[in-house]
DNA sequence: TTTACTGCAAAAGGTTTGCATGGGT
DNA sequence: ACCCATGCAAACCTTTTGCAGTAAA
Protein backbone atom coordinates (compact mmCIF):
# COMPACT_ATOMS: atom_id res chain seq x y z
CA UNK A 1 0.00 0.00 0.00
CA UNK A 2 1.55 3.32 -0.93
CA UNK A 3 3.42 1.77 -3.58
CA UNK A 4 1.48 2.36 -6.37
CA UNK A 5 1.98 6.61 -5.57
CA UNK A 6 5.91 5.82 -5.44
CA UNK A 7 5.48 3.66 -8.66
CA UNK A 8 3.74 6.51 -10.37
CA UNK A 9 6.29 9.14 -8.95
CA UNK A 10 9.08 7.98 -10.46
CA UNK A 11 7.17 6.94 -13.78
CA UNK A 12 6.49 10.46 -14.05
CA UNK A 13 9.63 11.76 -13.41
CA UNK A 14 11.30 9.79 -15.69
CA UNK A 15 9.35 10.82 -18.57
CA UNK A 16 9.85 14.89 -17.59
CA UNK A 17 6.34 14.97 -16.32
CA UNK A 18 4.89 16.56 -13.15
CA UNK A 19 3.38 14.93 -10.11
CA UNK A 20 0.74 16.73 -8.80
CA UNK A 21 -2.01 16.67 -5.95
CA UNK A 22 -4.21 16.01 -7.87
CA UNK A 23 -2.84 12.88 -9.82
CA UNK A 24 -1.98 11.25 -6.67
CA UNK A 25 -5.66 11.82 -5.11
CA UNK A 26 -6.56 9.80 -8.50
CA UNK A 27 -4.52 7.46 -7.66
CA UNK A 28 -5.26 7.12 -3.63
CA UNK A 29 -9.04 6.85 -5.01
CA UNK A 30 -8.34 3.82 -7.25
CA UNK A 31 -6.81 1.95 -5.12
CA UNK A 32 -8.64 2.62 -2.10
CA UNK A 33 -11.32 -0.06 -2.88
CA UNK A 34 -10.78 -3.54 -4.72
CA UNK A 35 -13.90 -2.65 -6.77
CA UNK A 36 -13.40 -2.10 -10.68
CA UNK A 37 -14.85 1.75 -11.44
CA UNK A 38 -15.19 3.81 -14.56
CA UNK A 39 -14.62 7.59 -14.76
CA UNK A 40 -18.35 8.64 -13.52
CA UNK A 41 -17.90 6.13 -10.36
CA UNK A 42 -14.52 7.63 -9.38
CA UNK A 43 -15.22 11.58 -9.60
CA UNK A 44 -18.61 10.67 -7.48
CA UNK A 45 -16.22 8.79 -4.73
CA UNK A 46 -13.93 11.76 -4.74
CA UNK A 47 -16.79 14.22 -4.57
CA UNK A 48 -17.79 12.68 -1.21
CA UNK A 49 -14.89 13.09 0.15
CA UNK A 50 -14.92 16.67 -0.65
CA UNK A 51 -12.00 16.74 -3.38
CA UNK A 52 -12.82 19.12 -6.17
CA UNK A 53 -10.86 17.31 -8.81
CA UNK A 54 -12.28 17.66 -12.45
CA UNK A 55 -13.36 14.67 -14.57
CA UNK A 56 -11.22 16.10 -17.16
CA UNK A 57 -8.27 15.80 -14.90
CA UNK A 58 -9.31 12.10 -14.36
CA UNK A 59 -9.87 11.32 -18.12
CA UNK A 60 -6.30 13.29 -18.90
CA UNK A 61 -4.56 10.98 -16.30
CA UNK A 62 -6.64 8.04 -16.96
CA UNK A 63 -4.15 7.07 -19.77
CA UNK A 64 -0.99 8.27 -18.12
CA UNK A 65 -2.26 5.63 -15.23
CA UNK A 66 -2.79 2.49 -17.68
CA UNK A 67 0.35 3.10 -19.63
CA UNK A 68 2.56 3.22 -16.06
CA UNK A 69 0.97 -0.29 -15.92
CA UNK A 70 -1.18 0.56 -12.36
CA UNK A 71 -4.65 0.15 -14.11
CA UNK A 72 -6.33 -1.46 -17.31
CA UNK A 73 -9.44 -1.36 -19.42
CA UNK A 74 -11.58 -4.13 -18.42
CA UNK A 75 -14.64 -3.92 -20.43
CA UNK A 76 -17.13 -1.33 -22.39
CA UNK A 77 -20.97 -1.53 -20.64
CA UNK A 78 -23.55 1.30 -20.58
CA UNK A 79 -21.90 3.08 -23.15
CA UNK A 80 -18.66 3.91 -20.79
CA UNK A 81 -15.39 2.34 -19.91
CA UNK A 82 -14.89 0.00 -16.71
CA UNK A 83 -11.65 0.16 -15.78
CA UNK A 84 -9.85 -2.07 -12.46
CA UNK A 85 -6.34 -1.65 -10.63
CA UNK A 86 -3.96 -4.58 -11.85
CA UNK A 87 -0.81 -3.37 -9.34
CA UNK A 88 -0.42 -5.72 -6.69
CA UNK A 89 -3.01 -8.41 -7.95
CA UNK A 90 -2.00 -11.67 -9.62
CA UNK A 91 -3.51 -11.54 -13.61
CA UNK A 92 -6.74 -12.62 -13.47
CA UNK A 93 -10.48 -12.59 -15.43
CA UNK A 94 -13.85 -12.14 -15.18
CA UNK A 95 -17.61 -14.03 -14.78
CA UNK A 96 -19.98 -11.16 -15.08
CA UNK A 97 -23.86 -11.83 -14.66
CA UNK A 98 -25.48 -9.97 -16.99
CA UNK A 99 -28.97 -10.00 -15.38
CA UNK A 100 -27.53 -8.50 -11.96
CA UNK A 101 -24.22 -7.18 -12.75
CA UNK A 102 -21.96 -9.47 -10.35
CA UNK A 103 -18.26 -9.70 -10.98
CA UNK A 104 -16.75 -13.10 -10.18
CA UNK A 105 -12.43 -13.01 -10.55
CA UNK A 106 -10.69 -15.79 -11.47
CA UNK A 107 -7.15 -17.52 -11.84
CA UNK A 108 -6.70 -20.33 -14.82
CA UNK A 109 -2.99 -21.40 -15.48
CA UNK A 110 -4.45 -23.31 -18.22
CA UNK A 111 -4.54 -19.89 -20.06
CA UNK A 112 -0.71 -18.91 -19.58
CA UNK A 113 -0.70 -22.64 -22.08
CA UNK A 114 -3.16 -21.48 -24.83
CA UNK A 115 -1.05 -18.09 -24.93
CA UNK A 116 2.11 -20.33 -25.06
CA UNK A 117 0.61 -21.93 -28.37
CA UNK A 118 -0.78 -19.24 -29.96
CA UNK A 119 2.42 -16.99 -29.80
CA UNK A 120 4.49 -19.68 -31.13
CA UNK A 121 1.51 -20.55 -33.28
CA UNK A 122 1.36 -17.34 -34.96
CA UNK A 123 4.55 -15.62 -34.01
CA UNK A 124 2.50 -13.14 -32.27
CA UNK A 125 3.98 -11.37 -29.58
CA UNK A 126 1.35 -11.39 -26.79
CA UNK A 127 0.87 -8.10 -24.72
CA UNK A 128 -1.88 -8.51 -22.71
CA UNK A 129 -5.20 -10.74 -22.93
CA UNK A 130 -8.59 -10.76 -21.53
CA UNK A 131 -11.17 -13.47 -21.44
CA UNK A 132 -14.35 -11.73 -20.55
CA UNK A 133 -17.23 -14.54 -19.45
CA UNK A 134 -20.69 -13.67 -19.14
CA UNK A 135 -23.73 -15.51 -18.14
CA UNK A 136 -26.08 -16.10 -14.84
CA UNK A 137 -24.94 -16.76 -11.63
CA UNK A 138 -26.05 -18.92 -8.89
CA UNK A 139 -28.27 -16.10 -7.52
CA UNK A 140 -30.12 -15.12 -10.91
CA UNK A 141 -29.94 -18.89 -12.34
CA UNK A 142 -33.26 -19.70 -11.27
CA UNK A 143 -35.05 -16.68 -12.93
CA UNK A 144 -33.97 -17.62 -16.23
CA UNK A 145 -37.38 -17.87 -18.70
CA UNK A 146 -36.96 -20.15 -21.77
CA UNK B 1 -25.73 -18.60 -48.33
CA UNK B 2 -28.87 -16.95 -48.13
CA UNK B 3 -29.87 -18.68 -44.74
CA UNK B 4 -28.86 -15.77 -42.74
CA UNK B 5 -31.92 -14.34 -44.35
CA UNK B 6 -34.19 -17.42 -43.77
CA UNK B 7 -32.92 -17.08 -40.12
CA UNK B 8 -33.77 -13.69 -39.69
CA UNK B 9 -37.22 -14.13 -41.19
CA UNK B 10 -38.32 -16.58 -39.50
CA UNK B 11 -37.05 -15.12 -36.12
CA UNK B 12 -38.92 -11.63 -36.73
CA UNK B 13 -42.28 -13.31 -37.79
CA UNK B 14 -41.80 -15.32 -34.51
CA UNK B 15 -41.42 -11.76 -32.86
CA UNK B 16 -44.54 -10.55 -34.44
CA UNK B 17 -42.19 -8.05 -36.08
CA UNK B 18 -42.00 -7.18 -39.60
CA UNK B 19 -39.49 -8.17 -42.51
CA UNK B 20 -38.23 -4.82 -44.78
CA UNK B 21 -35.89 -4.52 -47.27
CA UNK B 22 -33.51 -2.32 -44.96
CA UNK B 23 -33.22 -4.86 -42.57
CA UNK B 24 -32.51 -7.90 -45.34
CA UNK B 25 -30.05 -5.12 -47.03
CA UNK B 26 -27.85 -4.44 -43.50
CA UNK B 27 -28.05 -8.42 -43.31
CA UNK B 28 -27.33 -9.03 -46.67
CA UNK B 29 -24.12 -6.73 -46.15
CA UNK B 30 -22.88 -8.10 -43.21
CA UNK B 31 -22.69 -11.51 -44.42
CA UNK B 32 -21.12 -10.35 -47.79
CA UNK B 33 -17.41 -10.11 -46.03
CA UNK B 34 -15.77 -12.13 -43.48
CA UNK B 35 -14.60 -9.06 -41.88
CA UNK B 36 -15.70 -7.51 -38.88
CA UNK B 37 -17.04 -4.39 -38.97
CA UNK B 38 -18.55 -1.08 -37.25
CA UNK B 39 -21.73 0.54 -37.89
CA UNK B 40 -20.01 3.46 -39.91
CA UNK B 41 -18.34 0.78 -42.19
CA UNK B 42 -21.48 -1.06 -42.92
CA UNK B 43 -23.23 2.33 -43.38
CA UNK B 44 -20.45 2.95 -46.23
CA UNK B 45 -20.21 0.15 -47.81
CA UNK B 46 -24.11 0.42 -48.30
CA UNK B 47 -23.91 3.71 -49.12
CA UNK B 48 -21.11 2.80 -52.27
CA UNK B 49 -23.57 0.41 -53.15
CA UNK B 50 -26.71 2.90 -53.83
CA UNK B 51 -28.16 1.78 -50.39
CA UNK B 52 -30.43 4.72 -49.27
CA UNK B 53 -30.49 2.81 -45.74
CA UNK B 54 -29.84 5.35 -43.22
CA UNK B 55 -27.29 4.82 -39.71
CA UNK B 56 -30.29 5.14 -37.87
CA UNK B 57 -31.96 1.93 -38.90
CA UNK B 58 -28.29 0.27 -38.40
CA UNK B 59 -28.61 1.35 -35.20
CA UNK B 60 -31.95 0.30 -34.55
CA UNK B 61 -31.28 -3.15 -36.01
CA UNK B 62 -28.38 -3.96 -34.52
CA UNK B 63 -29.68 -5.04 -31.83
CA UNK B 64 -32.56 -7.20 -33.15
CA UNK B 65 -29.72 -8.93 -35.50
CA UNK B 66 -27.86 -9.80 -32.05
CA UNK B 67 -30.43 -11.14 -30.32
CA UNK B 68 -31.42 -13.22 -33.41
CA UNK B 69 -27.64 -14.92 -32.92
CA UNK B 70 -26.39 -13.67 -36.56
CA UNK B 71 -23.60 -11.36 -34.88
CA UNK B 72 -21.85 -10.28 -31.72
CA UNK B 73 -20.31 -6.93 -29.72
CA UNK B 74 -16.53 -7.88 -30.20
CA UNK B 75 -14.49 -5.51 -28.90
CA UNK B 76 -14.84 -1.74 -28.14
CA UNK B 77 -12.35 0.56 -29.99
CA UNK B 78 -11.83 4.02 -30.96
CA UNK B 79 -15.14 5.28 -28.91
CA UNK B 80 -16.97 2.98 -30.89
CA UNK B 81 -18.49 -0.51 -31.21
CA UNK B 82 -17.16 -3.70 -33.32
CA UNK B 83 -19.03 -5.93 -34.41
CA UNK B 84 -18.74 -9.81 -36.45
CA UNK B 85 -21.38 -12.15 -37.65
CA UNK B 86 -21.46 -15.42 -36.28
CA UNK B 87 -23.43 -17.31 -37.64
CA UNK B 88 -22.09 -20.35 -40.20
CA UNK B 89 -18.92 -19.66 -37.93
CA UNK B 90 -17.31 -22.49 -35.12
CA UNK B 91 -17.28 -19.84 -31.97
CA UNK B 92 -13.54 -18.33 -32.24
CA UNK B 93 -11.18 -15.72 -30.39
CA UNK B 94 -9.21 -13.09 -31.22
CA UNK B 95 -4.96 -11.86 -31.63
CA UNK B 96 -5.32 -7.99 -32.24
CA UNK B 97 -2.37 -6.22 -33.48
CA UNK B 98 -2.16 -3.51 -31.51
CA UNK B 99 0.33 -1.29 -34.33
CA UNK B 100 -0.96 -2.24 -37.15
CA UNK B 101 -4.76 -3.38 -36.01
CA UNK B 102 -4.72 -6.71 -37.94
CA UNK B 103 -6.84 -9.38 -36.07
CA UNK B 104 -6.30 -13.21 -36.32
CA UNK B 105 -9.31 -15.52 -35.68
CA UNK B 106 -8.10 -18.94 -33.11
CA UNK B 107 -10.32 -21.97 -32.16
CA UNK B 108 -9.10 -23.33 -28.86
CA UNK B 109 -10.76 -26.28 -27.16
CA UNK B 110 -9.17 -25.98 -24.29
CA UNK B 111 -11.30 -23.20 -23.37
CA UNK B 112 -14.53 -25.42 -23.31
CA UNK B 113 -12.82 -27.53 -20.00
CA UNK B 114 -11.89 -23.96 -18.46
CA UNK B 115 -15.72 -22.98 -18.99
CA UNK B 116 -16.49 -26.07 -17.18
CA UNK B 117 -14.61 -25.97 -14.48
CA UNK B 118 -15.76 -21.97 -13.70
CA UNK B 119 -19.38 -23.33 -14.35
CA UNK B 120 -18.75 -25.77 -11.80
CA UNK B 121 -17.06 -24.02 -9.27
CA UNK B 122 -18.65 -20.68 -9.61
CA UNK B 123 -22.42 -22.42 -10.06
CA UNK B 124 -22.57 -19.76 -13.20
CA UNK B 125 -24.36 -20.92 -16.20
CA UNK B 126 -22.05 -19.41 -18.86
CA UNK B 127 -23.83 -17.82 -22.13
CA UNK B 128 -21.17 -16.35 -23.67
CA UNK B 129 -17.01 -15.62 -23.68
CA UNK B 130 -15.16 -13.76 -25.12
CA UNK B 131 -10.99 -13.53 -25.36
CA UNK B 132 -9.16 -10.85 -26.78
CA UNK B 133 -5.90 -11.08 -26.93
CA UNK B 134 -3.25 -8.32 -27.60
CA UNK B 135 0.20 -7.63 -28.63
CA UNK B 136 2.26 -7.62 -31.85
CA UNK B 137 1.81 -9.81 -34.71
CA UNK B 138 4.85 -11.48 -36.82
CA UNK B 139 5.33 -8.14 -39.25
CA UNK B 140 5.12 -5.88 -36.43
CA UNK B 141 7.09 -7.54 -33.52
CA UNK B 142 10.59 -5.98 -35.23
CA UNK B 143 9.76 -2.30 -34.72
CA UNK B 144 9.19 -2.57 -31.07
CA UNK B 145 11.14 -0.41 -29.14
CA UNK B 146 12.30 -1.08 -25.27
C1' DT C 1 -56.57 -0.51 -41.42
C1' DT C 2 -53.39 -0.93 -38.07
C1' DT C 3 -49.16 0.13 -36.28
C1' DA C 4 -44.22 -1.11 -36.92
C1' DC C 5 -40.40 0.85 -39.56
C1' DT C 6 -38.00 4.44 -41.87
C1' DG C 7 -35.33 8.89 -42.69
C1' DC C 8 -34.28 13.06 -40.88
C1' DA C 9 -32.67 16.03 -37.57
C1' DA C 10 -32.22 17.00 -32.91
C1' DA C 11 -30.81 15.26 -28.43
C1' DA C 12 -28.25 12.56 -25.29
C1' DG C 13 -24.23 10.94 -23.04
C1' DG C 14 -19.36 9.88 -22.66
C1' DT C 15 -14.92 11.78 -23.82
C1' DT C 16 -11.82 15.35 -25.67
C1' DT C 17 -10.11 19.89 -26.23
C1' DG C 18 -9.25 25.26 -26.21
C1' DC C 19 -8.24 28.65 -23.18
C1' DA C 20 -6.82 31.23 -19.31
C1' DT C 21 -5.04 30.45 -14.73
C1' DG C 22 -2.28 28.16 -11.38
C1' DG C 23 1.63 25.56 -9.72
C1' DG C 24 5.77 21.98 -10.13
C1' DT C 25 10.53 21.89 -11.14
C1' DA D 1 10.91 31.56 -15.37
C1' DC D 2 9.28 28.00 -17.95
C1' DC D 3 5.73 25.36 -19.41
C1' DC D 4 2.99 21.41 -17.78
C1' DA D 5 -1.44 20.52 -15.48
C1' DT D 6 -5.81 22.09 -14.01
C1' DG D 7 -10.88 23.70 -14.10
C1' DC D 8 -14.35 25.23 -16.84
C1' DA D 9 -17.16 25.13 -20.67
C1' DA D 10 -17.63 24.22 -25.34
C1' DA D 11 -16.84 20.88 -28.88
C1' DC D 12 -16.81 16.29 -30.59
C1' DC D 13 -18.44 11.79 -31.83
C1' DT D 14 -21.09 7.79 -31.37
C1' DT D 15 -25.51 6.32 -30.38
C1' DT D 16 -30.42 7.22 -29.24
C1' DT D 17 -34.81 9.31 -29.87
C1' DG D 18 -39.04 12.31 -31.40
C1' DC D 19 -41.69 13.01 -35.22
C1' DA D 20 -44.20 12.69 -39.39
C1' DG D 21 -44.62 9.99 -43.32
C1' DT D 22 -44.52 5.15 -45.42
C1' DA D 23 -45.49 0.52 -45.97
C1' DA D 24 -45.83 -4.48 -44.06
C1' DA D 25 -49.34 -7.45 -42.35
Amino acid sequence: MGDEIELFRSFISQKGLRNTPEREVIIREIFSTHDHFDVDDLYLRMLGKGSKVSKASIYRNIPLIMECGLIKEVWHENGHMHYEHIYGHGHHCHLRCIQCGKVIEFVDRHLRQIEKRLSKEYDFKIIDHNLDITGYCSDCKNGINV
